[in-house]
DNA sequence: TGTACATCAGTGAACGCGCGTTCACTGATGTAC
DNA sequence: TGTACATCAGTGAACGCGCGTTCACTGATGTAC
């Protein structure tokens, strides 16, 4: 159990100091991440950490000084991993009318693959720990920035506002977050309740891109559209 | 100060038992609430409470006998306030035209008077405490459902199937969710950002609504509405 | 190549502290007569 | 009404425990010659 780490090793099994060291810090991480699965990040001790991994509490300290910084790299490891998701899809070609479940596709089974840095994420971001909630925030909020740059190269959003695509963007960051709420919770393995999750967020994508063509500003030069007659509000 | 309890009044300051003992309740969960807008549920100590009420930690077991059941009651609380904002809204006369205005007046105002409530309960909805995040998100299920059924009578909504409406609903909670969480972390007195904040959640409600008209299935016996050609995406 | 010294990841004992919980208690409030 | 006893919210000492952090240490890896 405690000889899982670099301890003692006999000649042939001979690691780089450098390395080894590395492997270390990883292996803080990754304790950190699962025992995150379980309980707040304010509420996890030093102690459970370095017991997980099977070395000595003070060897933590040659690795991370607080745990808010280990915390802070396990925010920053989460997003690097989202931002890599979404540059898959934007670069991918775009057939426009598979575009949403493309992207939810491509979406869910990424939170699947990465399910403790989302939950991790999704727990933070209300933490009771100012330092990583404010990263996340911070993230997050670039987030929703890069997500309207690229909605406004689509066609139908040509011509919104920049304040405009903001807020589209941010709906959409909304209902994808409650997305990940819901599939972080689920058991590993109900593939029946992940379709249902998956089938009600391409509807509520969808809907909200049928409102798009009729949003107030979005096509200012052009006259208002047809069917707005039987809205349920209209511009005070 | 830890005179602020019942210890040894004189004459003519009596209390009776049963009220002096609902008073020390009632002090025990504000102060959980207070302490709960700077740490999350798991990482709060059952005698930081008793210290902050003023009392010793083992009275604390008059009241509750665990944290855990303090905590619950708490959600309970936090609900109870909710169903009575929706209940409000919900028995006035709807203008219509002015309902989504509305609506987000009053949603935001209640965050607002209640905000300790509510960044109790998105705290903890994501939290490391099972029965805690259960219960809160069991309550938000019904939440959603109420609103379901809310929605159901609006003329608009009239043919909608009970499963799209849950989808709308959920949808329409998702994004008050994030209002809540921008409202919330607010520094007190910033009447501009939450300007800001109400004006994109108007702004959001409105998109959802324009494509409530133009959603497949929506009104099923009637003609496909006219402007759907532009649209970003089709169903499969 | 071998030797002598430097580096430093991980060790282990020790510390003071806040925690939840136990227990026997106190004294004001409540009740029976 | 007064008196005698019961109730019970809050007290205070004590406990064992896990915590973060300090410190001097060990021994394998790395480097200079």
């Amino acid at each position: 159990m405690s000889s899982r780490h670099r301890a003692r090793r006999s000649e042939g099994d001979r690691v780089a100091r450098a390395e080894q060291k590395q492997n270390t810090r990883r292996a803080l991480l990754d304790a950190a991440l699962r025992l995150l699965a379980h309980q707040s990040f304010d509420s996890l001790s030093l102690r459970e950490v370095t017991r997980e991994v099977g070395i000595v509490p003070t060897a933590f300290y040659r690795h991370f000084s607080t745990m808010e910084e280990l915390g802070l790299v396990l925010v920053d490891e989460s997003f690097r991993t989202m931002r890599r998701l979404v540059r898959a899809v934007r670069e991918e070609p775009l057939p426009q009318d598979q575009l949403i479940r493309r992207s939810v596709q491509a979406f869910t089974a990424y939170v699947r693959a990465h399910r403790s840095y989302f939950q991790f994420v999704a727990r933070e971001r209300f933490g009771g720990v100012d330092a990583i909630r404010g990263a996340i925030r911070n993230e997050i909020r670039l987030f929703v920035s890069e997500l309207a740059t690229d909605l406004a190269r689509l066609p139908p959003l040509e011509a919104w506002s920049t304040q405009d695509l903001q807020m589209l963007a941010s709906l959409i960051v909304g209902a994808m977050t409650s997305v990940v709420e819901q599939l972080v919770d689920l058991p590993s393995r109900s593939a029946d309740a992940e379709a249902d999750i998956i089938r009600v967020a391409e509807r509520q994508l969808r809907l909200i891109v049928l409102g798009v063509p009729h949003f107030r500003g979005a096509r200012r030069e052009a006259e208002p559209p047809a069917s707005l007659g039987d809205g349920l509000d209209a511009e005070p």
